[in-house]
DNA sequence: TTGACATATGAACAGATGATCATATATTAA
DNA sequence: TTAATATATGATCATCTGTTCATATGTCAA
């Protein structure tokens, strides 16, 4: 391990750092967000089930890619709790699980547009 | 009903969706920052970075991962402009590009701790 | 029941990713 | 100049990821 001559080199900064970084399981739950939308095929699929529920088939298109890839995706998402569905006979119609994604993802795209 | 393998079963639900996502571009932004902050050790660098600027050597010990492993992931986030140095003598100081990413974090937090 | 359709899932594969190790570069001091 | 320190980078490798293809499941209608 090679550490800084064993020592760090701007020990309150660290440990000021070490205080406010979130706990291991706000880490954990941000990076599952993150690494949700860090997909573009999954961010498509999330922002499309930001304006209304959607079946997977509807997903394919707006997404672009295959029926089955969506649905290997959207497996991701339902196990990552954000989204949910319903089945209507053979159509299964998937939507947002709560409000917190979709407005993640228009403060983001604020960020990114300034 | 509209048959799945040729059509879109919900043809103005489709449409409406592929209006309101982000065009391309937008996506593209918002994918990498997401991507960026996917990794826990890369998210624990950049929230160290979120409370004041620190040398390579202090992030490693913030992120408890080499320095080797640490200056390559900082290299990524240099790529796409989160984070910014400054040389003094030997040592690097990083700082966030910008406090969008700042508040992007401390917003996401606020998500999932309800 | 059979057949058609919408979706889900498992296997396999290619490509991406992140860590480690060795080495290179930059800076300062002796 | 040489040595030491702080950081950067290239190569390698194991692991992860996302897609495709084939197949399975669930639903409805005839």
């Amino acid at each position: 391990m090679d550490q800084c001559q064993e020592k760090v080199l701007h020990q309150e900064q660290v440990a000021h750092a070490l205080e406010s970084i979130p706990d291991s399981d706000t880490l954990q739950s941000l990076t599952d967000i993150f690494k949700a939308l860090s997909d573009p095929n999954r961010l498509k699929i999330v922002a499309a089930l930001a304006t209304c529920e959607l079946c997977v088939c509807d997903l394919a298109a707006v997404s672009g890619s295959s029926e089955s890839a969506v649905s290997h995706q959207l497996r991701i998402l339902r196990n990552l709790k954000i989204v949910r569905y319903r089945r209507e006979g053979k159509i299964v119609f998937y939507h947002l699980d709560d409000d917190h994604v979709k407005s993640l993802i228009s403060q983001s795209i604020q960020h990114v547009q300034e």
